[in-house]
DNA sequence: ATGAAAGCGCTAACAG
DNA sequence: CTGTTAGCGCTTTCAT
């Protein structure tokens, strides 16, 4: 079915119909003749072909989503934050895994390229990266989500990190915790640079705490039981620990198992993210919300804006964090044993 | 960048590049002119027009993916199994929500055809379905996934989910269970009737137990709370129930918890997924886990493999199901009292 | 308000 | 082996 098929049907010229079928267009032609129009490509099911229109208007009328892995729980509430704002302007996202693999990425925004999607939403975000920076240069919309580069001025949509970071240190001081560890997450994510500088300046306005940052290879639950294993092996455990986010949270929970510990009892756990789950872990655990949904219509928003005005901006959008107090965090026993 | 500024810079005619640049006919094309071409497409930074091929060669090489929630760890999984099998094979995935919902899956459906993917993956189900149905009548090459139709013979790639059940209820029989429950899930999903049949045949296979079919009324966390909660409140508790998904299980364990019940102590609870999360709940799930990667990249064989030959197959494709065993069963406590 | 004609970038016959 | 030509289905001037 094509739109000479509608056409021949109508008895109008093929013109009338792309016209009287747009609605950006159809006031341009007689009511009776769209009737008509709109009468005959319902009665033959036509669908307008989304590949030829792009071809001829150089917009395909989709966004590439580039996610470092579906599976992680903190992606999915993202896509259908991005598709919930597309989808009734038209557009749809096609979404590409990478596995935080730099050649995986580099195909995937290749073959996003040559199907002419109109901008990316990148949630991957290795501070340094080739990619975005020709991508930069060759002119292409990106709005960066969850993590930003340093290298290019992209818009950069994420979590306000450090208010969240900040508001588990408070709560863990308050609570009477004097040492805390942060699992800081790999060093080239800007979000473990943010959350680790937000940690020492928040440990910094309390006389008497001291904060540690430990660095973990990964965001994984294996790294997380991993690096906490180290402390508790050199008996150099704090009485609390902020983790960067909810997976490494689940390793330290695994590894204070291993050991005997219980938690909060000996050591008071803060997740990061609030995966839906982290509710029902053992025990349910206290964590910073993220508003993931709002950051991908957000980044959506963003995007759509600058394709609508081809204009590249650059702003930042941090949407608000909060703490979720649970039952991993309690005062601490040993400190008090200390004092 | 288009085809013709790579001819004019290599000297050769517009089709010459064409031959040159695609797989299937560099072999028609000198050697030394093949590689001057490449060159010169190298040189400009040359990336195909997908879309302009898509309309000459009447195929998009990209396939629609139907999901009901991809915030349900179950698909993503899936997705990406889908991804992992396209991606080598040049074909591209785009993937849509549609949160359960009739008329969205239905606007999806639409406007993925609009873009001409050349087939779909569809791991929605309710049993009676226009949409497909309608597709089928098109002719429009499907994969059903998770879930399957019987209006029609679309292929379809589950997880085995009645040698899952089959071999749950044998562990709790086993472990001296005599009173059973499971929540089946919505009536209107081909995978509730096969796991409730296979649920009332294998308690059926041991004298002296008996099991009882609670449907409910969705597969959240909401449903199984409020469904054991009101077993519960009839003082009609089993001393074990099967729950059609992890998330019911949630829900068993939250209502558990709710009425000063403990798991496995008062009663044990077998989940069915095998969501990564399961390990660390409260107590860690026993579960029947599913290959839902494998189902994904079996879908997505399945598809291509219809697309390339151009016919509709209509296999059944099962992969196996495994039941984990962790702490959230033991002997029944009850029963011994009683016995 | 409608029709005619051109062309988006590519591939596939067909010639040569 | 390479060039010529036509056309995929649509939108967009330009006429009328």
């Amino acid at each position: 079915m094509t739109i000479a098929d509608v056409a021949a049907r109508a008895g109008v010229h093929k013109a009338t119909v792309s016209r009287a079928l747009n609605k950006m267009t159809e006031h341009q032609v007689n009511q009776a003749t769209a009737r008509r129009v709109r009468k005959a490509a319902q009665e033959l099911g036509y669908v307008a072909n989304a590949v030829a229109r792009g071809l001829r208007t150089n917009s395909s009328m989709t966004i590439g989503v580039i996610i470092p892995d579906l599976t992680n729980p903190l992606f999915p509430p993202m896509v259908r934050g991005i598709e919930h704002y597309l989808a009734p302007h038209g557009y749809t996202a096609l979404i590409a895994n990478t596995d935080g693999d730099d050649d995986l990425e580099r195909a995937a925004f290749d073959s996003l390229s040559g199907r002419r999607v109109d901008g990316f939403i990148i949630a991957t975000g290795r501070m340094h990266h080739e990619l975005i920076a020709d991508a930069y240069r060759r002119g292409v919309h990106v709005v960066m989500l969850n993590r930003g580069t340093t290298d290019v001025p992209y818009s950069l949509v994420t979590g306000s990190d450090a208010a969240g970071v900040t508001a588990a240190v408070d709560h863990l001081v308050g609570l009477g915790h004097r040492d805390l560890v942060h699992l800081a997450g790999p060093k080239d994510f800007t979000t473990s640079t943010v959350r680790s500088g937000a940690f020492l300046a928040a440990v910094g306005r309390h006389a008497g705490v001291t904060g540690r940052l430990v660095p973990t290879p990964a965001l994984t639950i294996d790294a997380g039981l991993a690096c906490m294993d180290e402390l508790l092996r050199h008996g150099d455990a704090p009485t609390a620990v902020v983790a960067g986010n909810d997976m490494l949270a689940v390793g330290v929970l695994r590894a204070l198992r291993q050991h005997g510990l219980r938690c909060p009892d000996d050591v008071s756990v803060v997740g990061f993210n609030g995966m839906d789950s982290t509710e029902d872990l053992n025990p349910p655990l206290t964590t910073v919300q993220v508003p993931h949904f709002e950051m991908g219509t957000e980044a959506a928003r963003l995007l759509l804006d600058d394709i609508a005005s081809d204009e590249q901006r650059s702003v930042t959008v941090s949407l608000p964090a909060t703490l979720i107090i649970r039952e991993s965090t309690a005062a601490p026993r040993r400190a008090a044993l200390v004092a």
